[in-house]
DNA sequence: CCCGGTCTTTTGTCCGGACTTGAAGGCCGT
DNA sequence: ACGGCCTTCAAGTCCGGACAAAAGACCGGG
């Protein structure tokens, strides 16, 4: 059998792991390598370009690759949504609106979104719920500029990130993970004391350069996002 | 000039982003489209494949490529040396060993790393600061079965992290985040108040299947971690 | 009707060759 | 010493062709 690409990628990997080709030192290049290991260089290439993705190895023209001094360590969070996340874990899913309203933007929500003065917003409070217990606190504004379908959809049965998905395909996102601190309204919310740490995620989104939602995503008490690398 | 698989890449991202190509469709086979573009399949292929990494797509043999129905949103976050996250800010960074023992691993730290009972461990305590001001606190445990070399290790003017991707090229990591409340200790460390919520992040390294390290850091008041997508 | 085997389609990977691009290093004139 | 130009080299990309592998589709036998 040939050579693939994914066992010369295992291999180099083997080589760096163990130690053989230290961080910082030179590694072959493409030819020798092609060469060594019985192959086409365009297989090397995809190896040690996957590496490079994976942050393991550098690459740059003329000077050749080298292991990288210190691995660049980056974990890769899938922000799936809310009702997904919660079958996933083999819960029930239950979701409930609690608030809904068009309103002006309020000062901070336009700066964060970046509207101008005046322009209105459909306001949504949601709970999530995993077996009947409180998974997840939604505050979301949606900027009625650009999706002005979102004054009138129904937001009492669907959530309104499943509604946003089927109405804009595709998006850029700005993401923000922080600690916050459970004030009343949310302790109520969530089944869990006033000043509680809990794990806040918050999203902007944009569509072709203009601002479509901000949302405030407050997870219950004891939340954790884990990922793997 | 040729069409380069970038070109390719953008054109299809536009096709679904302005909605002509929409969720849950079929997207022209490989062929074809190497056809309508001009090019060889390779380097649609090369277009589409980046295109599923990406979470836009999906393929499956047979079936064909497919736009997703709901796009997959992952975001990746960088999780650097911490000297190098601020300095990259721009602050003046410096190092602080709070505390430093070696013991035999108490039962929550054995469970989490997986170790034998009486199993002896390096335990530190250390303080990052990024301009003066508390930025991180950093609470490690080093498998001494793993890494003797780190029972006799002078981590006074080098902080463990330094000194570990020194010691271990690569290793797989499991890191997960939550929001943690800071108590009496945390509090006088990091410079807040007690009960204040505090972002925190978990990380198990293993290496060739053995843990080597468990790690708890926790992040100044008002930490957050943000990324884009 | 169900079950397994075979066909066919589509993506996945590889090859060997070619040209392009970016950056390092040297050369030269000031 | 100091620019700016030119060479050179390694990675980056592309081509056209080929075979591999997965997974629907189809079909015949029980």
């Amino acid at each position: 059998m040939a050579v693939t690409y994914r066992d010369i990628k295992a291999d180099i990997l083997g080589k760096i792991t163990r130690g053989e080709w230290k961080p910082g030192s030179l590694i072959p290049g493409e030819l020798e390598l092609a060469e060594t290991y019985g192959s086409a260089r365009a297989t090397v290439n995809r190896a040690m370009r996957e590496l490079a993705e994976d942050g393991i190895i550098e690459r740059k023209r003329k000077s050749g690759s080298r292991v990288r001094l210190s691995p660049l360590r980056q974990a890769r969070f899938d922000i799936p949504i809310v009702r997904r996340e919660i079958e996933e874990r083999g819960a029930a899913y239950r979701y409930a609106l609690v608030e809904s309203e068009v309103v002006r933007a309020p000062d901070w929500v336009r700066a964060r979104m970046g509207l101008s003065p005046g322009e209105t917003v459909r306001h949504l409070v949601c709970l999530h719920f995993a077996d009947g217990t409180p998974y997840q606190h939604e505050d979301r504004w949606i900027n009625l500029a650009v999706l002005p379908q979102a004054r009138d959809a129904d937001f009492r049965s669907e959530g309104p990130n499943e509604w946003l998905v089927a109405h804009i395909p595709f998006s850029e996102a700005e993401i923000s993970i922080s600690a916050t601190v459970a004030d009343a309204t949310l302790a109520a919310h969530l089944a869990c004391a006033a000043g509680d740490p809990l794990l806040q995620i918050e999203r902007s989104t944009r569509w072709h350069g203009r601002a479509v939602t901000y949302v405030r995503l407050v997870h219950h008490r004891g939340h954790r996002m884990t990922a793997r690398y």
